[in-house]
Order: structure tokens, then C-alpha cells, then sequence
DNA sequence: CAGTTTTTTCAATCGCTATTGAAGTGATTG
DNA sequence: CAATCACTTCAATAGCGATTGAAAAAACTG
């Protein structure tokens, strides 16, 4: 874990060795990166350790195993292996398959489009869906009641029905948002696509 | 906190009792809709007791004070006043100005649309556009070495930025989302896609 | 197939955030 | 203006989810 001997013996690692410079530079623009995405990942509800790995993987120039990521990461061997297969699941990392290496290698999906309407399309669309279920549910409930003889017991019934109704509307208008966002990012998104990364 | 005696000997407070079945059936209503509510805002990182208050003054025919929304919620005085200070620093309920009343009261803002497009502005927005000012830092400081004399360093900078910059896309294309949500105030879906590529 | 290395699993632990409760501050009233 | 009642504050605590570490399982290797 050390920096290896410079070979031409005029050259010593300090801030005026432009490798050091450079590997410096990189690093801070790396540790911004990453942690802005453990910023934004961790909004999104998932686990500060999903987001540092992934960020590992995805400012990796080649595929990384278990140990190299524990290393970099900070995490435990343990750690490392359940996020592992967590983000698998969530198909924002694979497995490389190299033949003659012992250990696994992992690299980061990068068709960030694809993850991002992945996520919106598993997570958010179902919660929101079901969101709207339950407003609609507790509406037919009220409706049972709202044609009570009792009149004070009928007032009380519309009135959270249209509570309840106003909020079943924003949850249609939000499922609405996020079906559109979704289709957006599997066709007329690929727009975008074309201007990320390499995809061939 | 008891059912007051009934009047007319004849009705005894049983689930026959059309006022009994209707304060359950209410009660359900109520409870599956605050669950609901308390699931939502806990994904849109809101502590659930800020969740819970608005629940209960949401669907309250009348303006409540602290006490009521303590024994409605469970929750001890000390927390429904932070609790409520919070809620009003949001702008989702008010105080009610009640004359001869001691103690002071609260009503929910019914503006739903208004009150998520706030919190959209004033949280989502300043995440994403905060992911991209960050984003943006990291390719400059990339860029100083981009042109590094060490061939290899180069490359290296060069890779870390064009995986930066995907994310930065991405971050610009989230901002716009956001940005056209919180003016077409959640409805016109149709401007979505507008916001979307912004690039052929 | 026995030995070795890597990965997975999961109970225990840790750290963090929300909540409490009691003390402190402020408001209202007779 | 003193007494009471309402509200706020904040240090201590409780509860919960993420992380660890050690042990079991699985995957290689010779």
C-alpha cells in the first residue's frame, strides 16, 4: 500500500510531480463526485453504502473485486458482499466474467438512463400506484355512509370524501408524472441516450 | 372520551347503531389514508410525526390545538409543537386566528397542488441543481489536467470526465424536470417531455 | 477430494435521528 | 402583578436501520 520507488531517481513524489498532481486533482474530483452521489442516492431512500459502491465502480476505469472495493470503500468484507448483490438486483452493476481470475470482478452499469427508469419504474410508479389504491379504497368506504339517514353522520362522510378525493387526484396527476417520465426514458429519451456515454 | 349516552332508550351503541357504524367506517377511512399519507412523506424524507399532524388536521372538520392533535396522534406536547412549528415553517398548515380562544389552533392547508410544488422548489430543486453545480466542479478540476503532459494521467482525467459529465447530463436533465413541474404546477404532463432532452 | 481462498449469512452492535419529558419562557386573566 | 395556563426548548433516551465480524457455505486448485 505504498508508492512504489520512482525510477528516474531525479523525480520525487511531491506536489511538483505532475503524476502526483494529476492523481491528487483526480482524487478530489472523485471524493466530490462520489459524495454528491451518495447525497442524491441517499434521498432516494437507498443505502449510503449502495451509493459509495456504485460511485467506486463507476469512476473505475476497469472492473474491481470484492477487496478492492471493501479498500476503497471503507466497508467490511461482509458489507461489500450484501450491497453487491443488492445493486445487482437492482441491475446497476454486473458481474465480469474473467476467466482466469480467482475472485469476482464487478463493474457499473453506465446507461444511467436506463438505471434511473428502472428505479422510477419499480419503486416510485408502484408506491405512488398503490398510494392511489388506498385513496380510492378509502373513498368507496365513505360512500357507504354518505347516503346515512343519520344527517350530521352524511355531512361528515363528504366531507372527508372530498378531502380524500383531492388527494387521490394529486396521487393520479404524480402517477401520471412518473408513467410519462418513464416512457420518456425508454423512447423519446433516447435523445439523451445518444449523447451519453458509449453505447454500441 | 366516552360515547355520550344515547338520548332515545331504544338504540344502544352497538354496531346496529347506524351513528356507530358510521363513525367506524369513518374511522377506517381515516386510518387507511393517514397510513398511506405517513408511507408517502416518510419516502419524501419528512419525519412521520410531521406526516401524522397534517394527516389528522387534514381531515378535521374544524381548526384543532395542540392538545387535540396530541391525544389524535399519541405524540407528547413537546413534540406536536416542534412538530407543528415545522409544519408551518413549510407552509402546509396554518394558524387559525381564534378571538376568545386560549389556546391556539391549527388548520391544513388545502391547497395540496401549492404545497407540493413548494416543497419541490424548495427541496428537490436545490438538491439538483446543487448535483450539478458539484458535478460541473469536478470536470473543471479534471480539466486542468486533461492536458497533462503524462500521457497515461491524461487518459485517465479524460475517462473520470466523460463519466462526469454523463452524470451531469443526467443531473441537468433532473433540474428541468423539476424546474417544469414546479411552473406547470404537476398537471400539464405534456411539458414534461419538453424538459426532458433539450438536445437532438 | 482435501486444502485453500472467496463469498455469503446473520446475530450482535453501533450510530443516528426522532421523540420524550421536564425545566424554562411567554402569554393571559382576575 | 401575581398566578395560572400554554407553548418552546433541549439534554437525555429510545428505537431502528445500517454495518460489522465471525462462522458457515461455496468455489476454486492442485
Amino acid at each position: 500500500m505504498h508508492a512504489p520507488t520512482i525510477p528516474t531517481g531525479a523525480a520525487a513524489p511531491t506536489a511538483d510531480d505532475p503524476r502526483e498532481r494529476a492523481r491528487l486533482a483526480r482524487e478530489r474530483a472523485c471524493l466530490l463526485v462520489s459524495d454528491t452521489l451518495a447525497e442524491l442516492m441517499g434521498f432516494w431512500n437507498f443505502k449510503p453504502s449502495m451509493g459509495r459502491v456504485w460511485a467506486v465502480l463507476y469512476l473505475s476505469r476497469e472492473p474491481l473485486d470484492a477487496d478492492a472495493i471493501a479498500e476503497r470503500t471503507g466497508l467490511s468484507a461482509g458489507s461489500v458482499s450484501m450491497t453487491l448483490a443488492e445493486l445487482q438486483r437492482w441491475g446497476v452493476i454486473r458481474r465480469v466474467p474473467a476467466p482466469r481470475a480467482r475472485r469476482r470482478h464487478y463493474e457499473a452499469e453506465t446507461d444511467i438512463v436506463e438505471l434511473v427508469t428502472r428505479v422510477l419504474r419499480e419503486r416510485e410508479l408502484r408506491l405512488v400506484e398503490q398510494a392511489v389504491d388506498r385513496f380510492e379504497e378509502a373513498m368507496r368506504i365513505l360512500d357507504e355512509e354518505a347516503g346515512s339517514s343519520v344527517p350530521d353522520e352524511m355531512i361528515h362522510a363528504r366531507f372527508l370524501h372530498t378531502r380524500v378525493e383531492s388527494l387521490a387526484r394529486l396521487a393520479r396527476a404524480g402517477r401520471g408524472v412518473v408513467q410519462q417520465l418513464v416512457r420518456a426514458g425508454l423512447f423519446d429519451l433516447g435523445a439523451i441516450r445518444d449523447a451519453l456515454p458509449r453505447r454500441r
